[in-house]
RNA sequence: GCCCCCAUCGUCUAGUGGCCUAGGAUAUCGCCCUCUCACGGCGAAGACCGGGGUUCGAGUCCCCGUGGGGGUACCA
């Protein structure tokens, strides 16, 4: 069944194309446009057009692209050569602003990965039970369905790096679905932040973003199609009742809700449906067992009788999550699910649905939640939780990444620091997904961070390191627009430092017309001993002013004066690394001097004799 | 309550019956390098949740506990 392109799924999605504009006529927005009316009457209503409207419009605005060409992998990677200052790669642009969701993703690399190795002469590596006509060969076909209810959450991106993973590794597609059926919880706001997220993350989907409310129709069918079938039921009782009964009788509510449909006299259900009486609709688990098989759990194996009719088909006609996953998996073809734990118990209804409609069951795996430093459920008062609060404590993407592929997996090698995303994609496979839930550790985070950003080549990190910089008091403008100066001056830092941040905060020492004296620095190497740090200091001034600027015949000039003062090297180095960066710590002083240049080093080492004299 | 999942150093993990006196990483501590801070190098300390089985032999297999997590919605 080669469903290379579902047909509704069209061969055309929402492609983001240029701009944030990310789909005014959805739910969220059409409600809030509606200008404080109740949320649900808005939705109803605005759906017949407005749903169905801008599906098509952007369809037709898509049509360009019916090639099914990936979101984010086409754009010419701007970041390759760039060259003027121009924010390409982290989005660093304009703080606040809604960023294009996949124009800016760095380019991964992953083409040369697909022009490499065709899937045709390969050992298909998906056990699907769907079977194909043979010969076919079937892509992978995997999807991450966050539902926009918040920003992205690290469990969230570690689940779609798996499937992102995958589907590099494996050739095959990457689906995004936002899944918005929640009226009264999904926002515009959070569909963007999660774009952005994933942009961030480098994680570039192929097809989508596809809105879940898009299907409705489809997913009513389905509910339609289980009722005409017998596979499911209409529910006319009201949910406080059957609640209340089924705490009574101790039964499953759903249990109760089934016998008084069946108690229905014939026709009588229909009559009153008809009749416009309002009703859920409930699919009727038929009796057994329930199994599957999980990739990471292995076989499961549910007894139906713990697993209740849920309603498919609320009373107001909207469809439930379960019903509309499956729909939407399979009108989109996903042949494997890679999703959160937290849904293990909801896949055997999910089979059971997809059996009812008659759909081949994708395979499944279930990834390990992300938990917080004390073993719970990681939460906001775990501290942050969204991607979005590490890009802005200045962690790398690329960290970033590599450290969620390396939560709940591992290449089964020592390998942890992957500097090329390459090198996770060729190592990624999910035999390796561990089955236990990890807990999410800022401080390795930071770490990995770090190493990333020794490694990282300064000219990458210019942009970012601006974008922090930006409102800097007293920044001297000259050198933050010199761009071989910036370049040489996050070379010194960026080995010292654990996140941009942090690169940045060392940079202000550099890039300020005032410097900001330490407390602690100026007790320790001026305030203990004014008199040998001025003479110190007054020496230094004198010997600098005819030294050759570069670091050998400073190096030898400096320690010339320590020698002559009779002290120890660092007697002069400190007073002078505190004149000239107010700091008790910075790079290698000679080369803090060969950046300072003379002119700047000797005003501070004025200056700073100043201070001292004072004293 | 019921159903399900999980369980190795604080944390991330290796480990698929003998290679385990349990390996690596991080964090911590010490030493070295050194003008400071980092980096780096070397070293220390640190774990098989408990109890039963199976087996010549169990971190590894089985059972029972315990603990943690998830689900149990006309949320997703």
């Amino acid at each position: 069944m080669a469903r290379e392109r579902p047909p509704g799924a069209p061969a055309v999605g929402r492609r983001q194309r240029g701009g944030p504009p990310l789909r005014r006529g959805f739910i969220g927005s059409a409600r809030g446009a509606g200008g404080g009316g109740s949320g649900l009457p808005a939705c109803c209503e605005g759906r017949p057009g407005g749903h169905g409207g801008t599906w098509h419009r952007s369809r037709d605005a898509g049509g360009r692209d019916g090639t099914g060409e990936g979101v984010g992998r086409r754009r010419p990677g701007p970041r390759r050569g760039r060259g003027s200052g121009r924010v390409a790669g982290e989005g660093g642009g304009v703080p606040g602003r809604p960023l294009r969701p996949s124009g800016h993703v760095r380019r991964t690399g992953h083409e040369g990965h697909r022009r490499g190795r065709r899937p045709q002469g390969r050992e298909e590596p998906l056990e699907s039970t769907t079977r194909r006509p043979e010969g076919a060969s079937v892509s992978l076909r995997v999807r991450f369905a966050p539902s926009p209810t918040g920003y992205l959450h690290v469990g969230g991106a570690r689940t779609a790096l798996f499937n992102w993973l995958l589907a590099r590794k494996e050739d095959g597609v990457f689906v995004l679905r936002v899944e918005d059926t929640d009226q009264a919880r999904s926002r515009d706001e959070h569909t963007e932040a999660i774009l952005h997220g994933l942009s961030w993350l480098g994680l570039d989907w192929d097809e989508g973003p596809y809105f879940q409310s898009d299907g409705v129709e489809r997913h009513r069918a389905a509910a339609l199609q289980l009722l005409e079938e017998g596979k499911a039921y209409r529910d006319f009782s009201d949910p406080d009742e059957i609640r209340a009964e089924a705490e009574r009788r101790q039964k499953h509510a759903s249990r109760v809700a089934r016998e008084r449909a069946d108690a229905l006299p014939d026709g009588e259900a229909e009559e009153r449906a008809e009749a416009g009486e309002p009703h859920a609709i409930r699919f009727r688990v038929p009796a057994g067992e329930t199994r599957f098989s999980d990739r990471v759990h292995g076989t499961m194996r549910f007894g139906n009788t713990d697993i209740d009719d849920l309603v498919i088909l609320r009373s107001d006609g909207t469809p439930i999550y379960n019903l509309a996953v499956v729909s939407d998996d399979h009108e989109m073809g996903i042949n494997l699910v890679l999703r959160g734990d937290d849904h293990l118990s909801n896949t055997p209804k999910q089979v059971l649905l997809y059996r009812a409609l008659g759909y081949p069951e994708p395979e499944f795996a279930h990834v390990p939640l992300i938990l917080g430093a004390d073993g719970k459920r990681l939460s906001k008062r775990h501290g942050a939780t969204a991607v979005g609060d590490y890009e802005e404590q200045g962690i790398l993407p690329e960290a970033m990444r590599n450290f969620l592929a390396l939560l709940g997996w591992n290449p089964g090698d020592d390998r942890e620091v992957f500097l090329e995303v390459e090198e996770l994609v060729e190592a990624f496979s999910s035999e390796r997904i561990l089955k236990k839930s990890s807990v999410f550790d800022t401080e390795k985070l930071e770490w990995l961070n770090g190493r990333h950003l020794a490694e990282m080549p300064a000219g990458e990190l210019l942009d970012r390191v601006h974008g922090r910089l930006r409102s800097v008091e007293h920044a001297d403008a000259a050198l933050l627009a010199d761009e071989a100066w910036m370049t040489r001056l996050v070379d010194l830092l960026k080995v010292r430092s654990r996140t941009v941040d942090e690169l940045a905060d060392g940079a202000l020492p550099f890039v300020r017309t005032e410097l900001v004296f330490e407390e602690k620095a100026v007790a320790k190497h001026w305030e203990k001993d004014p008199p040998a740090a001025e003479e110190r200091m007054k020496r230094l001034l004198e010997v600098l002013e005819d030294t050759e600027w570069a670091l050998d015949p400073l190096e030898e000039a400096i320690r010339g004066v320590a020698d002559e003062l009779d002290v120890g090297a660092g007697k002069v180095i400190h007073p002078l690394r505190l004149a000239v960066t107010g700091r008790q710590s910075s790079p290698g002083i000679f080369q803090v001097l060969v950046l300072l240049g003379r002119g700047r080093t000797l005003e501070r080492l004025r200056n700073g004799l100043e201070r001292v004299r004072a004293l």
